[in-house]
DNA sequence: CTTACTGTATATATCTTTATACACAGTATA
DNA sequence: TATACTGTGTATAAAGATATATACAGTAAG
């Protein structure tokens, strides 16, 4: 089972709070399926270069809020999530960042017409990418 | 002097990297001039409720950046910012939270239409605040 | 020179990350 | 059913980053 996880090496927040917070996302999404296995600490922790324990941490953070079923000797398993509480967490997230970056704009003074037109074309190039382009 | 510093005491990122990002962030987009006497580390300390120590820090690696002068018994100066580096911050750094939001989008499987949306409903209510509302 | 303000240095506690060694569960094989 | 092997999670100790309190040192003004 492959986990896709993206490590910002360069953000201040810590590696073990990255990887939680993507792991909790993909899991109340429902991109990773009710009962799925999830991959070994040992080979989680490689896949990512971090250590077997920072792994570990997430699994034990994400079963203390209900998130993950873990079994020594087995391994660690998802748990289920109602509905209400997918949806709540998926419009939270997007708008919390989406304020965020508003509030860099207008910490910059950006006007409005400037930042939406910013935001358009950052829109157009994720939503559609072109070759050679990122 | 009053800097005008948020602190989010739920994230994940540090504290005097909070600090450091925003301060650094007024002094290149001259929202504070070049010559102006900072608050002292503990006036400012204060006011944050944090450690005298993390403002001291903040105040070190700006200087270490060329951002600030300062001089021990007399206090910290803002130093000067060419126009060049002052816009090539302000694009990067919008730039840069816009992605990462849209990214916070895609994440979800939001639709280019819902996103659209959702930014521009809170681009109106951040940039025409009503009374009683945030 | 005293006083009251600056920044500075040292020691301490907590958080983050790691390395290493250990204990438990499943499976193949005798 | 033993036994050995490979997989799983677990516990302990140590190093680095982060945040603090407290004591020290330079500067300016009375």
């Amino acid at each position: 089972m492959w986990i896709p996880i993206q490590i910002d090496e360069n953000s201040a927040e810590p590696l073990y709070h990255q990887i939680k917070t993507q792991l909790r996302s993909l899991i109340i999404n429902g991109q990773i399926e009710e009962n799925t296995l999830l991959p070994s600490i040992r080979e989680f922790a490689s896949g990512l270069n971090c250590s077997v324990i920072t792994v570990r941490r997430v699994y034990q953070d994400l079963e203390g809020e209900g998130l993950l079923r873990t079994k020594q000797g087995t391994g660690t398993f998802v748990a289920k999530v109602g509905d209400s509480k997918r949806e709540t967490f998926k419009r939270e997230s997007v708008e919390d960042a989406l304020g965020k970056a508003i509030d860099a704009g207008i910490s910059v003074q950006c006007s409005e017409e400037e930042i939406k037109r910013l935001f358009l074309d950052i829109v157009a190039r994720k939503y559609h990418p072109k070759i050679g382009k990122e």
